[in-house]
DNA sequence: AACTTCGATATCGCGACGCGATATCAAGAT
DNA sequence: ATCTTGATATCGCGTCGCGATATCGAAGTT
């Protein structure tokens, strides 16, 4: 395993958090979520994208309704209460993380 | 895939940043990460947590050098400078999904 | 209505991971 | 030498990551 795909592997949780993070403010689609998880700098295929929406609907995270825009067909995504829950969980743990590692580098 | 299932793979990336940085901090060994992880709410089993010591050290980012404790061969390591390199880019992005998921929520 | 286009989503295949269960290892006691 | 026991290592199977590829569907063209 190179370094270049361990550090991915680091960030693979925090890019599902940011996806339910998005899903919970607004509905959102899989080429607005590669698009703005892009500007944080993370990139996602859609070979890794599609298959994570797909899992977070199974697992009654996000719920899924089309809409046409611009003549094209869109899957878009909220986040249901199960969901908001779960980043609610992942936002508390991603501040004991902060306490851990950030906080107290003196 | 379950809620519980969804919920560990986004904690799976912390525990490996939690990793480096205690490796960063003090040689440590697999029980004593164990046990640290277990105080901040994670569970890593065996069949997890050495195979992640393994693929850490393949790539450079922890160095192991053997110690015998208490009539017990332990197997310590410690963070190397490109371990602590990669620990500094994960503090990075951590802070990033910190502003973006958890300042803003009004 | 059939065809074409093309943005958006879906799937395939293979390598690698997660992890419970199980096995192996090593130092001290007897 | 054998047993004990804590520590580490590995196996096997299900699943994931993801580049490459295929499919879908709405609008325009004819």
């Amino acid at each position: 395993m190179s370094g270049r795909e361990l550090t991915r592997e680091f960030f693979l949780g925090f890019i599902k958090l940011h996806i339910l993070h998005h899903a919970a403010q607004e509905p959102v689609c899989g080429v607005d979520l590669a698009e703005e998880l892009g500007r944080h700098g993370y990139e996602l295929s859609p070979g890794t994208l599609y298959p994570t929406l797909h899992a977070l609907n199974r697992a009654g995270y996000l719920k899924q309704h089309d809409r046409t825009v611009h003549g094209r067909r869109r899957k878009y995504y909220v986040a249901t209460d199960a969901g908001s829950a779960a980043l609610e969980r992942g936002k508390a743990q991603a501040r004991e993380l902060i306490r851990e590692i950030l906080d107290n580098d003196d």
